[in-house]
DNA sequence: ACACTGTTGTAGCGCTTGCTACACGAGCCG
DNA sequence: CGGCTCGTGTAGCAAGCGCTACAACAGTGT
């Protein structure tokens, strides 16, 4: 049953390279489908309706994202100061901001009351808190991991305003 | 010239009432009209196109920010940690939430290329920052109120995904 | 050879989007 | 009064949206 899982696994690389580059906003089923290779109407064969091809595609996103994070990830735990300093330059990566900027869509559908978007963008959030607290050295590590997360997630949001300077002026000295 | 300007002022309360209700995203032109109680033929009677628009709701809505966070500040400047306190409180309270997810909404738009939503993004965000650096006590000002607007930037992020639990462990020890 | 099942293309539905052409009344100016 | 501009309603456009009905093809089992 459910023949088509095989076909979704070909498509959605060329899905999520669409979604990565264009955003939510410009993944219609239309510009997805070309993207893919394939019709509109083959993309409604393989999922049911939209909202699961947006959440598998987005799944297959956070996948991805979890493997450039390994890749990422300091070779042994660092104290918070240096760990901070490391990831933000990370996330600033040009490999790294496609994601970000998928993740902050997200954020902002979840807040607008996409339920679907709310379960996957806390799932994100919770590997991402999950990931950083690994790398951490700290002896409270639970309350620094989130404050980690949460300047994180700050220079995020003000760098998609082009308040990068802000951003680097808060992390220059202490964390 | 520009003769429907006070036409303009008279419905921009209501139009705001509407986004900050329902989002940009459920936004459109009539919608957006029903909500002034008019007709989205009007609507662009008074505005060149929906991004004048729409650039004129976000203005309002920022002007409105501005007067809510008078009443919020702080009667005297406060060393980071109290201010930081007391401002992830205001965010969050209900009066200011909606604020926050429109801003969320202007960053990750801004992020996707639109150069309006940039633009407004951006002074609304160093206004924010401006209000935030007149209430703090430090001896690098600078410094630590773009520190301070990162974190309470990141807590709207956070909470946005439904992770408010670690804005508060974030926030519980030390700023 | 036949029927059946899974895959695909074509075409289109009903709806929403931003925007516009056109007509009609109200008020002002000569 | 006659014309003229300003404001507004009605109606509709082309494009895009998610989604679907239908037909045709390919392959397989009998």
């Amino acid at each position: 049953m459910t023949i088509p899982e095989d076909k979704r696994a070909l498509i959605l690389d060329k899905l999520a390279d669409h979604v990565l580059a264009n955003g939510l906003s410009a993944s219609s089923l239309r510009p997805l489908a070309k993207a893919a290779g394939t019709s509109d109407r083959m993309l409604l064969y393989y999922f049911a309706d939209k909202g699961e091809l947006v959440a598998a595609v987005l799944q297959h996103i956070a996948h991805r994202m979890v493997t450039l994070m390994e890749g990422a990830a300091a070779p042994e735990p660092l104290p918070y100061d240096a760990l901070l300093s490391r990831l933000s330059a990370a996330l600033s990566d040009p490999g790294f901001a496609p994601y970000m900027r998928v993740f902050l869509e997200v954020a902002s559908g979840s807040a607008n009351g996409d339920a679907t978007l709310s379960q996957i963008g806390e799932a994100i959030g919770r590997g991402f808190l999950d990931w950083g607290k690994a790398q951490l050295k700290s002896d409270t590590p639970d309350i620094d991991a989130a404050r980690l997360m949460v300047t994180l997630e700050g220079t995020v949001f003000l760098r998609a305003i082009g308040m990068g300077d802000v951003c680097e002026r808060a992390l220059r000295l202490k964390g």
